[in-house]
DNA sequence: CCCTTTAAGCTTTTT
DNA sequence: GCTTAAAGGG
């Protein structure tokens, strides 16, 4: 056990004061980090504090919520890291929807029986059940925003306060199915839980007495009502929350985000605010550029740029073109010119407001012909992370490699997920299952040497689905219960990963451009958040892809912020006035460029 | 059925 | 603010 006083950041990191007394500080803290102020690490180290000082002795534990699962996943691992061994079972790292439908899950006997869901409930993600309930109920939504916006009103108030069609809404989704089965959003969900947990104080009181310290990541994106449940959680208690957020990085008010999160929080749950002011992540020029565009979104207009003497070598540009096959050819013979400086394809990022389809049409052609490869990166995550494309990707890594330890083990756990809690204690079953499972890789291996058209590598696929059982995998991930559903996701990665195979001729290869080696990923400003690029290409800045400068600038001023704030060397912008047929302006945000001109380490090209 | 008019959608996460 | 899809009129 560490003293308190004598506590030191582990591995060696260094940290401004700002987050060392964030670290330390033992009250409700709001920690505001910047782009590169290594948010993820400050978590990290808190852990590391409070676990090693026994400020967190167990079974007590700290609970770590995130919006989204690669976050969550991404602190577990950094926690995991800096913690010793036996206490990383101490943070319980989950997203929002994760920790409310787990609380829903084990409690649910909790609710009064109006409100009780089937234990077969299913999550309405497309919200077609929503859909269906109102047709029943004699009203027809046929808008994708008339339909979530019925779905913010079911949620708005507490349940027990519900009349109306809301309430019959609710009871229709609820029981009022032929099926018997219920359908619930994830925001009915946490609505459901906030009414769980007052219907349930022991419940609270168990949560508050289990996890001592909270930790809630992207804190600007909290909606209001994430907000109302850890509200309900741990206001005024002994517990101790710390809220790690950036109001400049604030993009999701659109989707719900709460209008106020940090000033509410500051003042409701009395927290101490910290600030880190030390960018890691970009250069000084970079750097300079953010400071003028955040005293822009500050209101503050004046002041004339001054170029401080720098040694620094980042490119910075501004650049205009006439026409779209110009723009295209410059980017193209920018990488290849940093690329014989000695960067590489993971060192690039081309960054878009919208519609990254549209731009990759554009620019596939010529990057192809230069032997450079670009993709939209958003289909390849969604799919990359289905826990069904993990099982067959890691099995076909484990045929091909028989010596990849971190393979074999993800396929132990998943062996272990779908063998019955019984054979758990069953050694002999074990061993079989491990000994089944290797013959079984090794005709996996002997399958894909022989496979040359697209349908035998479906074969393969097929026998992998069928050595775990399709009825196991559906019944350990509910999510897969859509069987249609399952079967796209399946002939989608039998699609890509046969792409890659005829481009490497090598299936190791394959799947490491499935995973995105060697390719340059395109994406939204939105995608982009929380990653970092050595050089960072945003094309298209314009009013037509700005369009929402118009009806909501404060947060299209964040989203060229957070386009900016990417980037550790290089930040490049492109503009043409003629793009795929469409005359394309710089009237409406016009501003940009000024403060472009204004910051004096942009150049206009 | 076709043409015109109207209005949504664009930027997203979650088992 | 531009594209696309639904709705309405003849």
């Amino acid at each position: 056990m560490v003293q308190k006083d004598e506590w030191q950041p582990t591995d060696g990191f260094v940290f401004e004061q700002g987050a060392i007394d964030a670290i330390k500080d033992m009250s409700n803290s709001l920690v505001k980090a910047g782009p590169g102020a290594g948010k993820t690490e400050l978590l990290a180290q808190k852990a590391n504090y409070l676990l090693t000082t026994n400020l967190c002795p167990a079974p007590q534990k700290i609970l770590a919520i995130s919006f989204k699962k690669d976050a969550a996943v991404n602190l577990a691992e950094r926690v995991s890291k800096r913690v010793p061994e036996n206490k990383s079972s101490q943070l319980y790292s989950v997203t929002f929807d994760s920790f409310a439908k787990n609380l829903l899950d084990r409690f649910f006997y909790g609710l009064p029986e109006e409100w009780r869901p089937s234990d077969d409930y299913e999550v309405d993600v497309s919200l077609n059940g929503l859909t269906q309930a109102f047709s029943d109920n004699d009203l027809y939504l046929s808008y994708k925003s008339e339909k979530s916006k019925k779905e913010a009103q079911l949620v708005e108030s507490p349940l027990n306060e519900l009349t109306g069609i809301n309430f019959e809404i609710w009871q229709t989704m609820l029981h009022g199915n032929h099926t018997k089965k219920s359908y619930l959003t994830f925001k009915m969900i946490t609505r459901l839980v906030i009414l769980l947990l007052e219907y349930n104080p022991d419940v609270v009181e168990s949560i508050r007495k289990t996890y001592k310290f909270v930790f809630l990541d992207e804190f600007q994106d909290t909606t209001v009502l994430q907000y109302e449940l850890f509200s309900l959680c741990f206001k005024e208690t002994e517990n101790f929350i710390t809220a790690v957020g950036d109001d400049r990085q604030k993009i999701m008010s659109w989707a719900g985000a709460h209008p106020n999160a940090f000033l509410t929080f500051r003042n409701e749950f009395q927290a101490k605010e910290h600030t880190l002011y030390i960018n890691r992540r970009s250069d000084v020029k970079i750097q300079k550029l953010l400071q003028v565009l955040n005293e822009y979104a500050q209101g503050d207009l004046l002041g004339e740029g001054v170029m401080t003497e720098t040694d620094s070598e980042s490119i910075l540009q501004a650049k205009f073109f006439p026409s779209e096959q110009e723009e295209t050819r410059d980017i193209v013979e920018t990488i290849q010119k940093f690329r014989r400086e000695g960067k590489n394809i993971e060192d690039f990022c081309i960054l878009v407001k919208q519609h990254p389809d549209v731009y990759i049409k554009q620019l596939e052609v010529l990057f192809n012909q230069e032997g450079i490869s670009i993709r939209n990166e958003a289909y390849f995550q969604d799919l990359l992370k289905e826990n069904i494309m993990i099982l067959i990707l890691t099995s076909l890594k484990a045929a091909l490699d028989t010596s990849d330890s971190e393979a074999w083990i993800t396929l132990l756990n998943f062996l272990h997920v779908f063998s019955d809690s019984k054979s758990y204690f069953d050694l002999k079953k074990e061993e079989d299952a491990v000994i089944n499972t290797k013959k079984f890789l090794n005709q996996i291996s002997i399958k894909l040497t022989s496979v040359t058209r697209i349908d035998d590598l479906f074969d393969v696929f097929q026998t992998i689905i069928n050595y775990y059982g399709m009825d196991n995998i559906r019944a350990h991930f509910i999510q897969y219960s859509n069987l249609s559903y399952v079967e796209k996701l399946v002939q989608d990665l039998c699609d890509s990963l046969y792409f890659y195979y005829e481009k490497t001729g090598n299936w190791v290869e394959a799947i490491l451009y499935l995973k995105g080696k060697n390719c340059i990923p395109v994406m939204t400003i939105h995608k982009s958040k929380g990653l970092e690029f050595d050089t960072v290409f945003l094309v298209g800045l314009d009013d037509q892809s700005f369009w929402s400068f118009k009806y909501n600038s404060e947060e299209t001023t964040a989203t060229l912020f957070v386009a900016i704030s990417r980037a550790k060397k290089n930040f490049i912008t492109t503009f043409t006035c003629d793009r795929l047929g469409n005359t394309c302006e710089r009237k409406l945000i016009s501003d940009y460029y000024d403060v472009f001109r204004r910051s004096g380490v942009v150049e206009f090209l």
